[in-house]
DNA sequence: TTTCTAACA
DNA sequence: TGTTAGCA
């Protein structure tokens, strides 16, 4: 339903100025979690990064986690470890959003 | 001017 | 993580 919405939240609009001001991250952490895989940014013919707002709400999602203690390492594990497919053609066919199992609470079982 | 990668303090 | 060098 409203696959409209789904297509926008995973179209890239925003550059690292942006993700920067909306996250609150530096460039640097964000390159960082990239090539932990923890967000996958597409990237412009000139090789500049380009957000989609649901690559923002992962950042946030992943400084939530660092906010509750975790190592960047688990939250690489966290995020990846259940066949977490994020690509653009799998989100489609998900509810955006749709709460993957239970998030903040997931600290008191590894942290 | 902004972002990118790589690498060092 | 910060910061900087040298490109595109």
């Amino acid at each position: 339903m409203l696959d409209r919405d789904q297509m926008r939240r995973n179209t890239p609009i925003f550059p690292m100025s942006s993700a920067m001001k909306l996250t609150g991250l530096t460039a640097r952490q964000i390159r960082y979690y990239e090539s932990l895989s923890l967000v996958t940014p597409e990237r412009t013919p000139g090789n500049h990064r380009i957000f989609s707002m649901n690559d923002l709400d992962l950042l946030l999602t992943i400084q939530d986690y660092m906010e509750k203690g975790f190592t960047m390492k688990r939250i690489g594990e966290i995020l990846n470890e259940p066949k977490r497919i994020d690509t653009p053609e799998v989100l489609k066919h998900n509810d955006y959003r749709k709460p993957l199992l239970n998030r903040g609470d997931l600290s008191r079982f590894f942290q």
